[in-house]
DNA sequence: ATGGCGCCACATTGGCGA
């Protein structure tokens, strides 16, 4: 089973690359952040046609997620539970055994911003739930933007990010105690190229220049992690016209 | 040097992302 992650900041532009993405790669499931469209707008005729099912839960002009899959999405959860958020962050569904989690994890902005602080309750909430999720799914995937470099090799220049938002250290204790629940980080079940990123800036060359974080993250429950063979950053679908400034990321387990 | 790029909407400028 083939399971992808990708923010694409604005699926109404990027859909053609996210069908080019479907055909080519050929994911069993694919957990989609920053689509940015109301409900009424998602593209679900032509990603059913594509050959998916799809879950979404969408607003205007930011945020938005949605779970894509070859095969039935049962069990679909929207947002976290008994935590309200006017924000469209969070989506699961179950496949077959597995339960999948899509998120996209607020930003923070900036360590001294109040949304600094509703990153920091967020992640708090979703562990909380995660917990209780884990004892009725042990076959549990947790994929999306998690805006937090776990370590400093997921950073391209960790000096000049060193206690910034996404690499902050209660950001990456956040990160720590998913873990703790039990939660491999795929990407880190392999050996991968010296600074393998997941996110470059528009700006400034960033990509050209590999001025990129690893926040994009396939977290897998014990069970799952057990059976990955491969965890992998889709840096092709970064180098397209008008791309996305984030690349897919990619594992595959059975 | 606090910009740079890209996307969105109460749009031709400002908010936000990371």
């Amino acid at each position: 089973m083939k399971l992808s992650a990708w923010n694409v900041n604005s699926l109404k532009v990027r859909l053609p690359q996210l069908l080019d993405f479907l055909a080519t790669r050929n994911p069993d499931i694919v957990c989609l952040q920053e689509t940015k469209l109301e409900d009424h707008n998602f593209p679900k005729a032509e990603l059913e046609f594509a050959g998916y099912q799809v879950a979404f839960s969408g607003q205007k002009t930011y945020n938005g997620v949605a779970i894509l899959s070859k095969t039935p999405l049962t069990d679909v959860q929207i947002g976290i539970p008994d935590f309200a958020d006017e924000q469209k962050r969070v989506i699961a569904a179950t496949v077959g055994d597995t339960r999948i989690v899509c998120v996209y994890i607020p930003n923070g902005q900036s360590v001294d911003s109040d949304k600094y602080q509703y990153k920091l309750n967020w992640l708090s909430a979703l562990t909380a739930w995660l917990k209780k999720e884990l004892k009725q799914h042990p076959r549990l995937a947790l994929l999306g933007d998690y805006n937090i470099a776990p370590e400093d090799r997921d950073v391209h220049d960790p000096a000049a990010w060193k206690d910034q938002v996404l690499c902050s250290g209660p950001e990456r204790e956040a990160f720590v105690k998913l873990l703790g629940l039990g939660l491999k980080d795929s990407f880190r079940l392999f050996e991968q190229p010296e600074k393998s990123f997941s996110w470059w800036d528009y700006r400034m060359m960033g990509f050209r220049r590999n001025h990129g974080l690893r926040i994009d993250h396939i977290l897998l429950s014990e069970s799952l992690a057990a059976s990955c063979t491969e965890s992998s950053v889709d840096r092709d679908m970064r180098k397209l016209e008008r791309p996305s400034d984030h690349a897919p990321v990619t594992a595959i387990v059975s």
